[in-house]
This record gives C-alpha cells, structure tokens and sequence, in this order.
DNA sequence: AGTGGCTCCTGAGCGC
DNA sequence: TGCGCTCAGGAGCCAC
C-alpha cells in the first residue's frame, strides 16, 4: 500500500514532467471517489500546472487561478503515466488528461480519491489540515518527536499510525520502525525510557528513508508513476513475515492483530 | 473528548 | 474445476 515513500516516488516522478502541463479534463467510472464532481473539474480546463508538492500521503497538484487538485492512493491506488490513446490500464478507475500525456489512476478496491478545491479550503475539505508533523521536514528532530509522544497514551503503533501525530506512516514502516528500534508495536508509549524513543525516532526516520531509497516498497499493489515496481520489499525485517525467522535472531515471527493491522514482530529481539 | 468498531471495496488465496 | 469463505487495510464516521 502506498505510504510516504511510495507517494515521495511517485511525485518525484511526476514533477519534472506535470509541471507546466496543462490539465485538459478528467474522466471516472467511480464518481463517488472524484469530489465535489466530475462536472466541477471542468473549471479547471486549460489551467496549467504550477507545482506538484506531497504532504503526509497526499498529492497536491497546485494549478492557476488559486486551484488545487489533491489525490490519495489509500489502499491499493497507483499513478500511471501514459500516452493519450494507450488502451485502459487493468483496473483503471479514473483518468486525468493533460496536454501532453493522461494520468491514470488505478485501483482495485476504490478507495483513492480525487479533489478539486480552491486554495483557501482545500487542506480543510481533504483532512489535509489535520495531519502531522512531516517526518522528512529539516525541522523534524527528536525534540519535535518527543513533544508529540508527551502525555499521549496507547501502543507505540497505533500512535505512529495516526497521521495527526505524524502524516505518512502506514503499516509497513510502522512494523519495520518498531523492529529497528526493538520496540515492541503494542508497547505502551508512555513506559518507553527516554533512550528507547530516541531510538524509536531514528528508526522511523531511517525506516522512511530507506523506502524512499528503494523507490518504495511493491507488496502487492504499488508501482512508480512509470508502472514500475520498487525494491524495498526485499528489504523488509518484519511486514509480511509472518510465521517466518527473524533476520537477526532466527526466532519465529509473531504475528498479532494490532490497532486493526496485522502486525508482524520478533519476541526476541522487540524486548 | 476520546475511542473502538464499522464501513467502503474487490481480488487473491485457500480449503474442500 | 469451482465454489464460498477469509483476509488485506487507510481513513472517515458514528455510537457510546
């Protein structure tokens, strides 16, 4: 599923060649998942790109005349650059055109979503506005990631799930943070020793980096925004390992179910 | 106010 | 071979 570093891909991939684009109008056969409308985009016509900038897992494609248009994969989305007249990519939902080529928006459960909103309110409308500190900011040390944790309570996963602590982390890299850290995911926030979440800091900052290194991680679903798969899975410690030895240890992999996820750690070494 | 659980959705994988 | 069940889960929403 694609997390911060599979949507970091994807808008490296797309800026050098949206910006300056012109979007041309949008097509849907899930219209629920295109808001206001698809009738509302058509404001949008021959409005050339500005820039293309992510925040959390969201894109943001900002356009003339004080317009954006925001997009998130959630579960299974891709973002697929193509030719005009290439045939419909397997489970395209929605497809964007611009001049010089269409983005096609694919996505097998229909979760993704497409926005077109003004300036002024578009971070309100697509929950923009209650995401997080950004993990990859130059601002984001362990003094920011501290203050967060402060007096917050429940599972150290679960916390770094919820994208108002930290916008962009999803299951994958919440497991993988906690198993570099040897923290344990359902480990209560509040009994982690001042040096643990120092240490759990850099592990998701590293956890990240490393995927965004990797060009992101292709489990099931994503690909960059050239179709392509990225690397990262096969450097994976724990997601979808269920059942599996532990890397470092040997140990069999646990797998419970954590806040909802299925949630993969070693009993040896996540103390 | 905060939280747990339901919901959206569909393909893959499995047991029989 | 094919059917039906379970699982995958980001995030909004609602009931408590």
């Amino acid at each position: 599923m694609p997390e911060l570093p599979e949507v970091e891909t994807i808008v490296c991939d797309l800026k050098p060649v949206l910006v300056g684009a012109v979007f041309c109008g949008i097509k849907t056969e899930v219209r629920a998942c295109v808001l206001p409308s698809v009738e509302d985009f058509s404001k949008a016509e021959n409005l050339k790109v500005l820039d293309i900038k992510r925040r959390g897992k969201f894109i943001n494609i900002f356009l003339e005349k004080d317009l954006v248009m925001t997009l998130h994969l959630r579960m299974s989305g891709r973002l697929i650059m193509q030719g005009h007249d290439e045939a419909a990519l397997r489970f395209e939902r929605t497809r964007i055109d611009f001049d010089k080529f269409s983005l096609r928006f694919c996505d097998v459960r229909k979760f993704g979503r497409v926005w077109l909103n003004h300036v002024s309110d578009y971070e309100k409308v697509t929950g923009i506005a209650r995401l997080g500190a950004e993990p990859l900011d130059p601002g984001f040390d362990f003094q920011v990631f501290e203050k967060i944790f402060m007096k917050k309570k429940g599972s150290v996963k679960k916390l770094l799930l919820e994208q108002s602590n930290i916008a962009g982390i999803g299951n994958i890299y919440a497991d993988e943070a906690c198993f570099y850290a040897g923290i344990r995911p359902e480990a209560e926030i509040e009994n982690l020793s001042g040096k643990k979440l120092e240490k759990l800091f850099e592990s998701v900052v590293s956890a990240l980096n490393q995927g965004i290194r990797n060009r992101g991680t292709s489990i099931s679903d994503f690909a960059d925004a050239y179709g392509k798969m990225g690397s990262n899975q096969e450097l994976l410690y724990v997601y979808g390992r269920g059942g599996n030895p532990c890397m470092d240890c040997g140990e069999k992999l646990k797998k419970i179910k954590l806040a909802g996820r299925g949630t993969v750690y070693c009993e040896k070494c996540q103390a």
